[in-house]
Order: structure tokens, then C-alpha cells, then sequence
DNA sequence: AAACTATATTCGTATAGACGAATATAGTTT
DNA sequence: AAACTATATTCGTCTATACGAATATAGTTT
């Protein structure tokens, strides 16, 4: 019981719920790429992005200079299960379907995260997937 | 997304997801009866429930002295899945599997609840239902 | 190794929440 | 209407959290 309230806490932020929704649309980012398209300040990204990986929603990890962050790998079918209704309660919110544009253009144009796993200005792969 | 938020924050406690617990459980409970399950005092167990029905999870009616607290009624298509989830998150946990243990015991012997719903001792029907 | 870049952490401050004890309120019974 | 019962609210205290500015850390480039 303790476990589902600590993950509850993590999701009782707009700006944590807003990054979850970020990593559902991209797959994996870096803090920079999020603090521009949310116009957030860099410690406030940073420090959501640790309160999250605390709870166990996101995965991370170092690729050079950058921390790259992703939705966290579910570990059992409870976790799936949380994982799972988050993306789908996310999937219909307006203000989450306009972040997910903005991010949308920036990697487009070519952002810090897709550069390195896709050459800078496509889409990758798992955006395609999230169209439908 | 505010309301999402808002949604987890009430679920970010421990004594209220237990609470919510019940109310999935037996359908509709008095204070007092909360109050001797979970051996939380009258206080607490007042202001967690005044605190999830802001959240819009649970109604509430009066009968006579007592305050009737239910799950409430879902709003619609995304009220309803934030419900269905919560029940099926809960439903597999340990410690929620023993406070409805606890309840159903006290229903058995009658309580303030169901004694205005169905006569004492014997299982009201919703919590049949919910046996499956 | 020194300058640089991306991210994490610390510090100070302000607000929200949890709790029990005490008190207030609302409805009932006598 | 006065005593009673179930519940709600207030009060004071303690802890948790959100935030920006400043600083520290870790890895890269020159």
C-alpha cells in the first residue's frame, strides 16, 4: 500500500504529469529538451525527473553530457498496469496532446535527445507508433 | 491536467487509499465503522473522507446521525476508468485484502451501515457481487 | 589542464498536508 | 428543550514539497 501512495504522490504534479506524457510521446529525452519545450527552469525539470525515477516511473541514463530519461521499464504486471492507465488517461487530455506538438516541431527541427538515436530532423520510430 | 493532479494527490495517502478500499468493498460505510476497522480516530477519518469527496471520489449522503460515504457515481468515460483502475490496483493487495477481512468481519456481527441497509448479521448484496 | 556543457544538489523561503485534542454542528431521542 | 450521538471543523504543531538562484558535479572539448 505504501508503494501505490509513494507513486500516487509522484503523479500529483501537473509539471511531473506533463513530462510523463513528454516521455510516452518520445521514448527517451534529455533534461534540456524538456526544459525548452515546457519553458520550465532547468532545476525544476531536473528535479521532477529525480522525484519520478525515485518512484520508479522513469528509467535513465548517461549518453555523454546528457541524461537521457524514458518511461521506466514495467517491472511486474502491477507496474505495467500503473504504466499502462497513465498512458492511456494521458492520451486523451488536451493540454498533454499540445505538449506532445511542441515536442513534436522541436525534434523535427532536431533536438539534443533524437539526435542521438535518429538523424536530426525525422521523426523516430516510436513517434510513428504513437500517431495512431 | 489539473484534474488529474488533483485526483492523485488524494490518492497520495496511505490511510485514504485504505479507506477507498473499504467503500469498493462494502458499497457504503459510516464513519464510525471506518473509524473501527482501520483503528484510525474520528478526526482523521472525517477529514480523509471530506478530502476525497473534493477529489470527487466518493459521495456522500446523510441518514439520520450518520454520514454515508460511497465510491462515487463515475462522471464519465475517464471518471470511470480512474475508478476501475483503482479497484483493480487495489483488489491484488495484501493489505487491502485484510482490512476487507476486518470489515466483513464487523458486517458479519452488524454495523452502522449495513444495519440501515440490511438487516444485521447477514452479508448485504453488493458484497456478494464483488466476491468474484 | 582549463574552458565548456549538461545536469544535479544545496540553500532559503513559502505553501500544503497530516495529526490529535478540543470544540462546533446537525440530527435524534427523551 | 435538554441530553445524546455521529460527524465536521478549528487550532497548534510538525513534516513534506515546490520553487528559483546559486553552486557543485560529471563528462567533453580544446
Amino acid at each position: 500500500m505504501k508503494s501505490f501512495s509513494a507513486v500516487f504522490k509522484a503523479l500529483s504534479d501537473d509539471s511531473r504529469l506533463r513530462i510523463i506524457n513528454l516521455l510516452f510521446y518520445s521514448g527517451e529525452l534529455c533534461v534540456c529538451d524538456i526544459e525548452e519545450v515546457m519553458g520550465f527552469t532547468q532545476t525544476k525539470v531536473s528535479r521532477h525527473l529525480a522525484y519520478l525515477r525515485k518512484a520508479g516511473l522513469v528509467d535513465d541514463r548517461r549518453r555523454g553530457l546528457w541524461m537521457l530519461y524514458s518511461i521506466a521499464k514495467p517491472r511486474d504486471e502491477e507496474h505495467r498496469k500503473i504504466l499502462d492507465f497513465l498512458s492511456s488517461l494521458l492520451s486523451s487530455n488536451e493540454v498533454a496532446r499540445r505538449d506532445a506538438e511542441r515536442l513534436a516541431s522541436r525534434i523535427r527541427k532536431g533536438c539534443c535527445a533524437t539526435y542521438s538515436v535518429v538523424k536530426p530532423g525525422s521523426i523516430p520510430a516510436i513517434l510513428e507508433l504513437n500517431r495512431n
